[in-house]
DNA sequence: TAGGTTTGTTTCAAACTTGAACCAAGCCTT
DNA sequence: AAGGCTTGGTTCAAGTTTGAAACAAACCTA
């Protein structure tokens, strides 16, 4: 089967989109590397802890809701269990389970890093789009997720489904 | 000054955008690893190197086309010449710079590469997407890698113009 | 209920990235 | 034409990521 090249149009959205998103995650690892001391990764598991119930979730439901893989995330635990931001716990249901809990000092960390965060997604982000761009960033992005999810992925924790709760910090 | 958080709409859009950019690069990571053996950076050098003039261009040119680090791209051009797809020359004009040139044995892999890698793009983002969301992806990337571009916040300087002047490809 | 498979997590080595420090060559200015 | 700044590129150490392998606990199933 010949293969189906790129369109113009697709091949400039597509080097569009692979030096947007370059550029931006360079520019926030950046900016919390600098206010936070941490890349923006390991922001973003304070900040999915701080809105877990109770600040604590499995590894195994921390990993899938970040969509990195486990090893990665006790990598980047570790570091922040060695700093003091996170605090490992065993689960009681699962003897084979490991729990991560935001500490109170990785509460604070993420509390004051979390508005110079906000504003720099702002002043990258949404301030260069329009109200409907941003609709359309929400879909085109969800698609692709979805896309991406539907076959290889690890099978479905049975508790804690996804929950919103109301939070400052955003990842 | 207060915090301007994010709406709603923004944290949806935010975190979709985090999750698919995510997954994206990591399903092509994979892809080409597999296919190519090397990760999607090293693939996307042989490409720009192969639409370049005689398929060689200076480290900083190339740099600046992929958006990277020059520390990042030496590291990732020794690699290639190691493992023979690219060969570095000497620049006659200004003998500081380096030339990385594709060899044909590099040509050879991309090519023998590109169906593959080009199926999983579409597979994964363009078959997507509607015709209508092609655009908008490119006029929302564009907007967002220019207003980092522009921004002098960013690379840890001061006064160094982003934009940079381009030699090219000399000899 | 023993044995095999699956699931949750960590470990390990190799690969990659980062940022600052460095060196050499070009470009002033005087 | 010397001193001093700038530019192009690499180097180095520390940090991060990857993927496969190792382990241990839980879950079958005969």
């Amino acid at each position: 089967m010949t293969t189906r090249w790129l369109t113009p149009e697709e091949q400039r959205a597509w080097r569009a989109y692979i030096a947007a998103s370059l550029l931006l995650e360079d520019a926030i690892d950046r900016q919390l590397q600098q206010d936070a001391g941490m890349p923006h990764l390991y922001y973003s598991i304070l900040s999915v802890l701080s809105e877990s119930p109770e600040r604590r979730l499995r590894m195994t439901d921390l990993a899938e809701r970040l969509k990195i893989t486990r090893s990665r995330l006790t990598y980047a635990v570790t570091r922040l269990e060695k700093d003091g931001m996170v605090r490992r716990e065993a689960c009681r249901h699962d003897k084979r389970g490991s729990i991560a809990a935001l500490t109170d000092d990785g509460f604070a960390v993420l509390d004051r890093a979390a508005p110079g965060h906000v504003e720099t997604v702002r002043s990258f982000l949404f301030d260069r789009l329009s109200k409907e761009q941003v609709g359309q960033l929400e879909e085109i992005s969800t698609a692709i997720a979805q896309g991406l999810q539907e076959d290889g992925t690890r099978p479905a924790s049975d508790d804690v489904p996804w929950r919103r709760r109301s939070s400052t910090a955003c990842s």
